[in-house]
RNA sequence: GCCCAGGUAGUGUAGCGGCCUAUCAUGCGGGCCUGUCACGCCCGCGACACGGAUUCGAAUUCCGUCCUGGGCGCCA
């Protein structure tokens, strides 16, 4: 069996490796191979004179990007990269690689991101767009971890519903059967439905489907969400969970992905310190309008600008709280003593925002009110509503952007970079 | 959806009315080369998004279409 390029070391004696050619240089006399898998690069080395002339054949068809699997001595060599070089004794060609490349794996030339997207599988094969995915894969594991650990239970909902979440954005429409349906937007409803189940403590990681026209750098029409909803907790509580696992997600990356990061050129992973700072609405837009010199009415949303200038003056992880009742989900509980604020927050990083959640209304008419008031009929929700008249406790939770939080932690420029296969308003594939 | 900037070999670019039979790099094909590591050297291959207009002449100006990037809006 072939073992992983990273194992290849100098005390190795004899090795068979598989992967991609990532680069051959013919000196003549001598014919030099990188080969890579995930886990590395190793030089495969064939002086003309030396190797079976059989094997020599098979290395001088060899494009690059194809597939090889390699036998050979392993010598330890200072002038080879990583200290080791492989004699090669057997070569097959598992398949031949096309040319011209669609792109420059070895990224001599770079390529621009609509021309790395057709060709996304092999522009992933770029170390730094693995190492993204390996932390983003980190990143999962983290959260998994973390959450099962404070004895989370997770579920699954439903990405083909039959209505709309909670209104604002809009959904992509599909045939079902003779019905009409939706993509889910949110597992909202069905992570709250579970705290009338007993559950007390859910999670799911999963897609969410948005019909926005938007084109941003920061927006995508399927996007992962981390939702998380838990009984008897109030919104603080909620607060200090995500901080928590904010926390715990930075320092398993920092941890587990050294190689990775070091591949994209991060030094130190800072991790942030909690517990974050907490600003009011209020506060965030008198912020906004001292450093953008615009007003923000009280209970209009925060533009892309003001969100700008409100993270610059914070400079790290940061909860606004205290918002508005008007611009939040009906499902956001208002405070007592002043409803026309309710216990809503958004996780915010400089850059954007993260996440977003809430203690929840658990009261059944004051939920059928709030929904009232935003212009949506009860009618549309009884499958919702229903759990609400038979035990439905209180309870509190939050969603957070999976391909946001990737992109701020490794400060990528675009949120297409943090998502295989993105969908964007004229993406569909590959 | 609005605003701005773009679309030139496989990839990334230069050229922005005649010096264009279109630059350079990388790549690809061929040749030389026994320690490369962005190997080097020689020869060759390969492109003006599409449609219309202006002009003696258009890659270059204008109009339309399609596509892309960025900013904003919407949204998370």
């Amino acid at each position: 069996m072939h073992m992983p390029i990273k194992k290849v070391t100098p005390e190795t004696e004899y090795a068979e490796i598989a992967g991609w050619v990532h680069e051959v240089r013919d000196l003549g006399g001598l014919l030099f191979f990188l080969i890579r898998d995930r886990t590395g690069i190793l030089q495969v080395t064939a002086p003309k004179k030396k190797v079976n002339p059989a094997v020599l054949d098979v290395l001088k068809r060899i494009s690059r990007e194809s597939v090889v699997r390699i036998r050979g001595r392993v010598i330890a060599i200072d002038k080879a990269p990583g200290g080791r070089e492989l004699v090669p004794d057997e070569v097959e060609i598992l398949n031949q690689c096309e040319t011209p490349l669609l792109l420059d794996v070895v990224e001599k030339v770079p390529a621009e991101l609509d021309t790395r997207l057709d060709a996304r599988f092999m522009d992933i094969r770029k170390p730094r767009i693995t190492s993204v995915f390996l932390i983003r894969s980190e990143v999962i594991k983290a959260i998994h971890q973390f959450l099962f650990s404070r004895d989370f239970i997770h579920i699954t909902s439903p990405k083909i519903v039959a209505a709309a979440t909670e209104g604002g954005t809009e959904l992509f429409p599909i045939a079902y059967f003779e019905k009409e349906a939706f993509l889910s937007q949110s597992p909202q409803l069905y992570k709250q439905m579970m705290m009338a189940a007993g559950f007390e403590k859910v999670f799911e990681i999963g897609p969410i489907f948005r019909a926005e026209e938007h084109n941003t750098t920061k927006h995508l029409n399927e996007a992962t969400s981390i939702d998380v909803e838990v009984s008897f907790a109030d919104h603080e509580d909620v607060m200090r969970l995500l901080e928590d696992l904010i926390v715990e997600v930075y320092t398993q990356v920092s941890n587990r992905c050294s190689e990775a990061l070091e591949t994209l050129s991060i030094n130190e992973l800072i991790i942030p310190r909690t517990p974050f700072p907490r600003i009011t609405y209020q506060n965030a837009i008198d912020i906004a309008a001292r450093k953008t010199k615009e007003n923000i009415p009280f209970g209009d949303d925060i533009g892309t600008t003001a969100e700008k200038a409100i993270g610059e003056e914070m400079g790290e992880h940061y909860f606004i709280i205290d918002w508005p009742t008007v611009i939040k989900p009906y499902y956001a509980m208002p405070h007592l003593d002043s409803p026309e604020l309710c216990r809503a927050f958004d996780l915010m990083h400089p850059r954007m925002e993260l996440a977003s959640g809430a203690q929840r209304v658990h009261i059944h008419e004051l939920l059928i009110e709030q929904i009232r008031s935003k212009g949506l009929q009860p009618e549309n929700f009884e499958f919702y509503l229903t759990p609400f008249r038979y035990g439905m406790p209180p309870h509190a939770g939050w969603g957070l952007g999976a391909e946001r939080l990737v992109m701020t932690m490794i400060d990528l420029t675009n949120i297409r970079e943090a998502i295989l296969f993105p969908r964007d308003r004229h993406r569909l594939v590959p």
